[in-house]
DNA sequence: CCTACCGATCGGTAGG
DNA sequence: CCTACCGATCGGTAGG
């Protein structure tokens, strides 16, 4: 008589697969997922993971976009209220090393791996990949020319190109190289990028 | 009576093992590498693949480091007999984004792909990967270093950290996005991250 | 959500 | 270098 009971039960164990399955994929990348770990994991069978979304690959969409909340959540949100100008960027870019730095994925940023991986991977997770850049390039690159700052660079879209790539190694010198300063040194770097004062 | 025949030919056969090992995970992953699937792709069979290297871990190390030659010489060697000074930055960075472009590598820049797959999980695979990556920040410090270039950014260090970034962000650019503009923003960033005059 | 099972493929070996 | 084979694991399904 309450299927409502159930169908929140449900949507609770839902959002446990995707959300360990997340932890999962960035350590060992989306294609690294396996059902059988899942399972082990969580102490569910492996019929447990796969039925609420029909297949591995949905399961694999679902924590993509999963991702995507995590990272907005960090970086994008707590600016959004703030507005728009240099200082607004400058808090933006604080977000985003301190997103780099204290990553709430434990192998590192979800995006940055997931793209290397799926771009010579035609499917859907590249096409869910493809949007998700694009729309975060595209958000960036506003941003940047809403700060009217002066830099090096010429356009907005060059800068952002910029601060991704720095975002991607900065990313590299803590998850690879172990590099204590690579945080700060990176928030230097997107500060010096983009003609904002250290 | 010709050992010396059926050695070469099995210095070739590894050869070709390894090459076709370089390709395919430049679009599957180094970890997306099977046995199976490279004794299809070669026309062998499973053991002749994997009897040569003794197991799929050294296959794939013997790619990985195949892979850091391939970026050499498209990118260091060319520039090597010419005197440090700005003119070879501007001529490092040219190759680089020619190698970038025109990418040996099918599915884009392996070691780029290759770290974001390694840095979560310990091992031969990753040490080799680290070893390669620090080796190549520190040529390219010192490259940016002996250029004594003016730049918004404070170190050499800094600077590599930016033109690395900006590397990764051009491979994103044209193996997710299929940006035709890439290449070009690419250079123009890198030139004005290290203060070369465009 | 479970157990039990499917055919396919995994890395690797034995023996030649 | 091959064929033939090993136990383990893959994604997924049937039936409950």
């Amino acid at each position: 008589m309450s299927p409502r009971h159930s169908l929140a039960e449900a949507a609770r164990t839902r959002d446990r697969i995707v959300g360990y399955a997340v932890a999962e994929a960035s350590r060992v990348g989306l294609e690294g997922l396996t059902i059988g770990t899942l399972a082990d994991g969580l102490g569910m069978s492996k019929s447990g993971i796969v039925g609420p979304f029909g297949s591995r690959e949905q399961l694999q969409i679902e924590a993509l976009d999963r991702a995507g909340g995590i990272f907005r959540a960090a970086v994008i949100e707590p600016v959004a209220g703030l507005p728009a100008g240099p200082d607004r960027l400058a808090r933006l870019i604080d977000a985003w090393i301190g997103y780099l730095a204290d990553c709430p994925f434990p192998g590192g940023c979800f995006v940055t791996a997931a793209s290397t991986e799926f771009d010579g991977r035609p499917g859907p997770l590249r096409d869910h990949l493809r949007t998700a850049v694009t729309t975060w390039r595209s958000r960036l690159s506003g941003e940047i020319a809403a700060a009217r700052v002066e830099s090096a660079h010429r356009s907005p879209d060059e800068a952002a190109t910029v601060l991704i790539g720095i975002s991607m190694a900065v990313n590299q010198e803590i998850q690879l190289l172990d590099e204590p300063d690579a945080a700060e040194r990176g928030r230097a770097a997107m500060r010096a990028a983009v003609g904002l004062p250290q």
